[in-house]
RNA sequence: GCGCCCGUAGCUCAUCUGGAUAGAGCACCGGCCUUCUAAGCCGGGGGUAACAGGUUCGAGUCCUGUCGGGCGUACCA
């Protein structure tokens, strides 16, 4: 959406004017050139920085310098600038905005409102994230709330930005793993019924299959040593899929669509995909396996996808599944997993080439996680899951909150390692980073109701007055939400927002402790509520898009 | 061995996909509260961006190699 408030691409049209104007040749070269302009880091360069004169020089074969002066003087009256533009350093041509272009970007934000930040860039392209995707053979880990929290703000940042999000939660309901935790289960019912009965090697040690156990026990009197294994297994599912329902419930996390593996084994498909494998040549058999040559597509070494004892690997029904999200329209495909995942990544995305059906390649698109670390009092929280000693989302969300758990997972980029300091993310203190920025907001709050008056009439006021250095950085801040949105969305990379956030709110705090906010003078205070609200919808429209709340106290 | 990710101040991290003097916070030193939340502000010290090459007007950012750390590399899932 090229709003009003847009001023970079109203200077990068500007100057696009004047390049053309000043190199009528550069009009007939193809591709046509665009006009690159930059935010500076350093106040004293301007609003914007036009770098295309170093860009050209080679191509004119002339100082940088000179055609930027050419440029410069080729430039059309605009109400947009407040000066005529200075060439600076090698050649870059700094542009500073008039007070008219910087402010009405507030007007813009109040005006749209919720909406401020999002565009119809998707054009309503139907994309699938799929996340968390945990067996239902335990309770949901750090490492789940991870995904759950980067996948589901992924599909939000997604759907601001117009494109058609369906969430979906991939899980195994009848393999290997889940036989194991049927007999895990059985085997607890029996030792509870005092009969000697060995616990499976690999079996879920942790005490929630003794509580599921004990409620099996209850349930099915007839049954209390667990001899119907089919029974077991259902109500060991069923249970453990309701306790992470429970889970991403409490974390505000929704799917669209709950898709069982098993799924694709009763309709086929998996059968089908290895045929159309087969049938493509992309596949031989070897030592009675079935192998598929992913060294084809890229992949170090070829795979074996059906096992000598004629039972899949456990790539087969991904890639089964994954021609299943293509087939079922899904031009774009994001699936959020754990790092430790990464070796299915090449697996999945040969077999689906060599199905050739279409699929783009690079489908899907991969978004990994690295492990957490959570730390308490200064030390490790060990993680042990075979001693069923690990913290759970649940445990993390009890403690310190929705809000700052959703926030600490998603701070840092997903490919990092992240440290979770349980201590910090419950202080009520600046340095903890979502305590910060809800505190900001709460503090625009109380600033407006001691005022009393009606903020909706500050939709409309003379802005002129802005103009200290705090209130010119608040309003490139503002300008620069919507692009975050959108570079958060094409990079798949939900810490972008956290990081503007927190800046934001950095700006914001600088803003008030540096002068006396509420002055006798009208124009001047008028301006300032004006501006702290547009701030304020900035940090709900950011807030919104990670999953957090906005509270008017703190 | 091979593949993927990471390496920026003592610590935790930014650097807007190649721009100008690499920035914040914590910690350290010196100043600021009769005023809206000092949860803040002003000033100071602290850097060979792991290392070595390359690409170009210009590299923390892209390419190659080396060294460190993590993960993966099963007819496990």
């Amino acid at each position: 959406m090229t709003t009003s408030f847009d001023n970079k691409t109203a200077v990068a049209e500007l100057f696009q004017q004047a390049l053309w104007a000043a190199y009528p040749t550069l009009k007939e070269t193809s591709p046509p050139f665009i006009i690159a302009v930059e935010k500076p880091k350093n106040p004293e360069h301007g609003h914007f920085a036009v770098n295309s004169a170093l860009h050209l020089a080679k191509q004119l074969g002339k100082k940088p310098r000179e055609i930027a002066e050419a440029i410069v003087a080729a430039l059309p009256s605009s109400s947009l600038l407040a000066t005529t533009p200075e060439i600076a350093g090698p050649g870059f041509i700094n542009v500073r905005l008039s007070q008219e272009a910087q402010t009405r970007i507030v007007a813009a934000v109040v005006a749209q409102g919720k909406t401020f930040g999002h565009t119809s860039d998707g054009k309503h392209e139907k994309v699938m994230v799929e996340f968390v995707s945990a067996n239902p053979t335990g309770p949901l880990h750090v490492g789940h709330g991870r995904g759950a929290a980067i996948g589901d703000t992924l599909a939000r940042l997604l759907s601001s930005q117009g494109y058609n999000v369906s969430r979906e939660f991939y899980y195994n309901d009848a393999g290997a793993q889940i036989n194991n935790l049927a007999a895990s289960v059985a085997a607890r019912l029996k030792q509870r019924a005092g009969v000697d009965a060995p616990f499976p090697e690999d079996g879920y040690c942790g005490d929630y299959i003794v509580e599921i156990a004990e409620r099996y026990a209850s349930e099915f009197r007839n049954d209390a040593l667990g001899d119907d294994v089919d029974a077991v297994r259902k109500f060991a599912v069923a249970a453990l899929r309701h306790e992470q329902d429970l889970d991403l419930k409490a974390f505000d996390v929704h799917f669209d669509v709950h898709f069982l593996e098993s799924s694709i084994y009763t309709d086929g498909l998996v059968e089908k995909t290895v045929e159309q494998l087969q049938k493509n040549g992309h596949t031989f058999e070897e030592g009675g396996a079935l192998w598929l040559k992913t060294t084809d597509f890229g992949d170090d070494k070829d795979r074996v996808m059906k096992k000598s004892d004629g039972t899949y690997t456990y790539f087969v029904p991904d890639i089964a599944y994954h021609v299943s999200k293509w087939q079922r329209g899904f031009t774009r495909a994001i699936t959020e997993l754990g790092a430790d995942h990464h070796g299915s990544l090449m697996r999945v995305k040969a077999g689906l080439q060599a199905m050739g059906i279409g699929v783009p390649q690079g489908y899907p698109d991969y978004v990994l996680h690295q492990m957490i670390t959570v730390m308490r009092g200064g030390e490790e929280v060990k993680i042990s899951k075979r001693a069923g000693s690990y913290v759970t989302l649940r445990d993390l969300i009890d403690e310190v909150g929705r809000d700052a758990t959703r926030y600490f997972f998603i701070m840092r980029k997903s490919d990092s390692q992240l440290t979770f300091d349980i201590d910090l993310a419950k202080s009520h203190s600046e340095d903890n980073p979502i305590y910060y920025v809800q505190y900001a907001h709460a503090r625009i709050c109380r600033v407006l109701e001691q005022w009393g008056g009606d903020v909706a009439s500050l939709a409309a006021v003379d802005w002129s007055p802005l103009t200290s250095p705090y209130e010119s950085a608040l309003l490139q801040a503002l300008a620069n939400f919507p692009e975050t949105l959108s570079l958060a969305t094409r990079e798949l990379s939900p810490h972008i927002v956290t990081n503007y956030l927190g800046e934001l709110a950095a700006k914001l705090h600088t803003y008030y402790n540096a002068e006396r906010f509420l002055l006798d003078d009208d124009a001047l205070k008028l301006a300032r509520l004006s501006l702290i609200v547009a701030v304020r919808q900035v940090i709900r429209n950011g807030l919104a898009v990670l999953g957090v709340s906005a509270p008017e106290r703190m």
